[in-house]
RNA sequence: GCGGACAUGGCGUAAUCGGUAGCCGCGCUAGACUUAGGAUCUAGUUCCGAAAGGAGUGGGGGUUCGAGUCCCCCUGUCCGCACCA
């Protein structure tokens, strides 16, 4: 019979999908496991043989827990908002709704296609009212709480306001954008638009003036991942930096949870590092230094005490003083001058009268200079001198303070402490501005007085000494000391001094929230009196309004300017007409809408109780499941979607809603399957005329046009196909090489334009489903990025017809052994058999899915060979086929007889009794000594070792009668002796 | 520049604990069956060599009875961050 695999699946979809064999319940009692696959963003293109690589090896893992007796979650969504959509409906006025619509039904019946196990029923799209309610519904927790260092959690904003009544900010650690310092008194006396001011300095989502990604081409603010180097990830259009009102979340309050959090996961130690690289935490201290001014300063100068010194934090009348942060305090002695940020607020204070034209120019020039321009031209020094200068606390000399936009604003306070002779950067500007480098720091100690370290005259130096291993020198009290140690005492010193202390940065900045665009999640907030309040929750879903423009409107606004019904009745509590705005009973809603990670933050939680309209998630249910036990998804969201979800986690957590810190347990990332495209040669003379990659004499006299890979089979062209193809292409001649046009290749990332999409469809239909799980697995690791090639599929497509002919000589209801398989003897099928169980079984457990693929291969030649017909061999097999090859393994289960489906089938067990191994012996000549060889049971001691040995009918031969002189004893399997 | 990962036949890869390197598949070669084959089956296929034999896991060194695997140095590829003080 024939093995007619299309006619299989479909039977077996349909069949699964009537009697709902995938459908998940909570059942107390059975061992849970959740299986998480990143849900697709359903772009106009369709599933590319990409994408099912992660689904399909998740797929493997669930059908085989489930298998093995743990009742598994595995659901499919679709991340539904989005900017694509957005761009087509402005050029086309498709409605994105409508778009999304079509895209998601294309990309289902396509996932459908590949038979996975999904619990449909779970479905969640971020686009849904009924789902992005609860996004809504978080955002407004998250505008409630503000985060408190000390409790190191989450807490209710109204607690803040009751803290302030009672004590101000007296003893308050907490998540904020400016330190602000204020009594009870001064609270209570405060109005309530002050009292909101001061509260949004705390909330974890909050409005700010704050300089943005701005991207004019797409009309909107990007994230920091969203822009690679100064370019938009989305269409690679300029950013600028702008300072805009917007709406962001203080993740950076959870910035050291989320670096502690990553000890716990089981991820690769990459995408950890690439998390640990973009938190970007860095111990050192912050450091006061006063400004220099020549009347009420003099005192520093002449070596007064530093009692005199008139810092802002003890002073009545504070001096000017600027905070910096350093990771090298131990240098401080080494500081010969400071440089502000371009954006420093105190540039205008401190820049004397006769610089301050030059100041100006910088800056402004500075500012209006692209992120782009900024970073392509990073080498080039630039600065100015403001004229005024600084007192260096530990030297107490005077020291230069300059601008310069090599430092950022965006990091610790925006002014440094410039060390030339161990930073650089540093060092580079001092160079360029001639100003003097002072050695702190010598890789060797001691260094005789009066001469140089062993380093040199610094002035004579090419580059600077930025390693911290060393010792310090001509650095006062910490002379002498090693880095390490001269970096606590100095830190030990500042704090002591009052003027500076320990302290950590990191490099991971608030998510800015807002986006100008319509196919968004609308922000739950309304404006009275220009202060954002969020509509009640048991209004949610606020759902976004029609428009009939998807542009920003003219005034700039965002493209819900347009809205209609765009405003809010607080009294009768709903959406009404914007024309009805009056600032007393209905109010303007927000403009804006949430960004794309703000629906996929929080998914995983939802398909735990996806249909629940009262909460989130029900603690029943989140209890039931915990976290996601395996989370399979590309690296490339290792900056973005997984830091915003462990942030999104561990706020529900501190609420008391999610059941566990960390959301995914274990992380494993699928490589991304690059394309493989295929050329033809156009020659440059006759622009008719196609030559055969193997004709080509220089390459210089064709033009390499990509070809569809379609029209194109092992690299030879079909030409008919190809003339058909474009109409620019229908006069094609070719010149030809054994009568065949053989094509050039080059592996690119897979598009549309390089004709290079590889549609799953078209290989299921060839060769079905199962062969394009198989081979999906069988290209290679998961975890590998690796170019799509076809070349390989025919052999595995061959495997499943060799599998299908074994079994199609078995006869139905033939006689099952009639002795139980416990007592039979150890024939050969039964070792296969039981070799075959724990090699798949380990393969599975470490996600070593190429591996299994081959093992099944070997397997079934060695049963064809033993022209297997046995039931009891054959039946456990295809329980093992089933989480890699379901429409086969499950055709075949019941051509064997069984009724229930194999996807509910018992795991089989492997018994080590058949896994001896036949002892091998083999001696090896090495060094002119015999060594030898030999094969032992698992449990072996050194005795054993030694006994079998000698005991072997080979040992007399190698040995004589002398005792060996030395035993190497391998635990388990083997032992070489020297005799 | 900093950080991470990787490097094995013509190709994708395997070798789970340091234990006969190259499993499985593709491709290729030869043969069988066939009117025919892009079907199926059989045999072969790391390299050099007619063979005997020798060499061999990017290069160099080390540890070990034994290294693709562990350690050090170098080279190359890929990825992440990048004026982060």
């Amino acid at each position: 019979m024939e093995y007619n695999f299309n006619e299989i699946e479909a039977r077996w979809q349909k069949a699964w999908r009537e009697q709902g064999v995938y459908r998940t319940v909570e059942s107390e009692g059975r061992p849970h496991y959740y299986v998480l696959d990143m849900f697709p963003y359903p772009s106009g293109a369709g599933l590319h043989v990409g994408h099912p690589l992660g689904y399909i090896a998740s797929d493997i893992y669930s059908r085989y827990k489930r298998l093995r007796g743990f009742n598994v979650l595995h659901p499919m969504g679709y991340d539904a908002y989005g900017l694509p959509a957005e761009q087509y409906a402005i050029q086309t006025g498709q409605h994105p709704a409508v778009t999304t619509e079509q895209n998601i039904a294309r990309y289902r019946e396509q996932l459908d296609k590949i038979g996975f196990s999904f619990d449909w029923d779970r479905e969640v799209r971020t686009c849904d009212p009924q789902y992005y309610k609860w996004t809504q519904w978080t955002f407004i927790q998250l505008f409630k709480h503000y985060y408190d260092n000390t409790a190191a959690k989450a807490l209710p904003i109204a607690q803040l306001e009751a803290r302030f009544a009672q004590q101000g900010t007296e003893g308050l650690d907490a998540a904020c954008s400016d330190e602000l310092a204020f009594s009870a008194d001064e609270w209570n006396a405060y109005d309530e638009t002050k009292r909101q001011q001061v509260l949004m300095n705390y909330r974890l989502a909050y409005l700010a003036d704050i300089p943005v990604n701005w991207c004019a081409e797409l009309g909107t603010v990007l994230a920091n991942d969203e822009v690679v180097g100064g370019l938009s990830v989305r269409g690679g259009y300029p950013v600028e930096r702008k300072l805009m009102r917007q709406w962001s979340l203080r993740i950076t309050a959870y910035a050291q949870r989320l670096v502690d959090g990553l000890e716990q996961v089981e991820w690769t130690d990459s995408l950890k590092e690439i998390q640990r690289n973009w938190i970007g935490r860095s111990e050192g201290a912050a450091v006061w230094f006063p400004l220099y001014k020549e009347a009420d300063c003099k005192p520093w100068m002449l070596g007064g005490s530093m009692a005199d010194c008139k810092y802002p934090n003890e002073n009545p009348e504070p001096v000017p003083a600027f905070e910096i942060f350093t990771t090298r305090p131990d240098t401080i002695f080494g500081v010969t001058f400071m440089v502000l940020c371009p954006e420093h607020e105190l540039i205008e204070q401190i820049t004397t009268p006769e610089k301050r034209d030059e100041v100006t120019q910088y800056v402004t020039w500075a500012k209006n200079r692209s992120e782009r321009e900024r970073q392509a031209e990073v080498k080039k020094v630039s600065g100015v001198f403001t004229g005024a200068f600084a007192v260096n606390p530990l030297t107490k000399e005077r020291i230069p303070i300059y601008v310069s936009d090599y430092v950022l604003a965006g990091y610790g306070t925006g002014a440094i402490m410039a060390v030339p002779a161990h930073d650089s950067r540093d060092f580079a500007f001092a160079r360029h501005f001639n100003l003097p480098i002072r050695q702190v720091v010598s890789s060797q100690w001691p260094v005789a007085s009066g001469q140089w370290p062993v380093e040199g005259d610094p002035s004579t130096w090419t580059e600077s000494l930025d390693s911290k291993t060393g010792y310090s020198v001509g650095s006062g009290f910490a002379t002498g000391m090693k880095v390490k140690d001269a970096m606590a005492a100095v830190i030990d010193k500042i704090e002591e001094m009052g003027i500076g202390h320990r302290t950590v940065n990191f490099r991971l900045r608030d998510a800015i929230f807002s986006r100008q665009r319509y196919w968004g999640e609308p922000f739950p907030i309304f404006y009275k009196d220009n202060m954002p309040c969020p509509i009640p929750e048991e209004c949610l879903p606020l759902e976004l309004p029609e428009v009939t423009d998807f542009k920003p409107t003219a005034t700039g606004e965002p493209p819900l300017g347009h809205a209609q019904r765009w405003a809010w009745d607080e009294a009768n509590r709903c959406v009404v007409e914007t024309s009805r705005i009056d600032h007393k009973t209905v109010f303007p809603l927000e403009l804006s809408t949430m960004p794309g990670f703000a629906g996929s933050s929080g998914y995983y939680l939802r398909y735990m109780d996806p249909r629940n309209d009262e909460e989130y998630f029900s603690q029943r249910a989140v209890q039931y499941w915990q976290n996601v036990d395996l989370y399979v998804g590309g690296a490339e969201h290792g900056t973005g979607h997984l830091i915003y979800a462990r942030f999104w986690n561990k706020f529900l957590f501190d609420l008391g809603l999610a059941a566990k810190d960390e959301p995914f347990q274990k992380l494993i990332n699928q490589g991304m399957i690059q394309g493989r495209s295929n050329f033809v040669y156009r020659s440059k003379q006759d622009n008719n005329l196609y030559i055969s990659k193997g004709l080509i004499q220089n390459m210089a006299d064709v033009t390499p046009i990509h070809v569809d890979i379609n029209i194109v089979d092992n690299d030879v062209l079909d030409m008919e196909k190809f003339r058909a193809w474009r109409p620019e292409f229908a006069d094609a001649r070719f010149e030809l090489e054994d009568g065949k046009y053989v094509c050039g290749w080059e592996i690119e990332k897979m598009s549309k334009s390089m004709y290079n999409v590889q549609n799953p469809d078209d290989l299921v239909a060839r060769y079905g489903a199962d062969t394009l799980r198989l081979y999906e697995m069988f290209l290679g690791p998961v975890e590998q990025a690796k170019p799509w090639d076809t070349g390989g599929i025919e052999g595995v497509h061959r495997f499943l017809k060799k599998l299908w002919k074994l079994y199609d000589r078995v006869e139905v209801g033939g006689s099952s052994s009639e002795v139980a398989s416990a007592l039979r003897p150890p024939t050969s099928e039964l070792k296969v058999l039981h070799q075959t169980i724990k090699k798949i079984t380990d393969d599975i457990e470490r996600f070593s899915f190429n591996t299994s693929v081959s093992t099944f291969m070997i397997c079934c030649n060695q049963l064809t060979d033993l022209k297997c017909s046995d039931p009891e061999v054959l039946k456990p097999l295809l329980i093992l086929l089933a989480p890699f090859a379901p429409h086969i393994a499950e055709e075949l289960w019941h051509r064997l007889g069984e009724t229930a489906s194999v996807c509910t089938a018992q795991w089989p067990e492997c018994d080590e009794r058949y896994l001896v191994e036949d002892t091998v012996n083999y001696p090896v000549q090495f060094n002119g000594k015999m060594r030898f060889t030999l094969a032992l049971p698992a449990a072996a001691t050194q005795q054993d070792a030694l006994a079998a040995v000698l005991a072997a009918p080979e040992s007399a031969k190698w040995l004589g009668a002398g005792e060996p002189k030395k035993v190497i004893f391998v635990p388990k399997k083997i032992i070489n002796i020297v005799c």
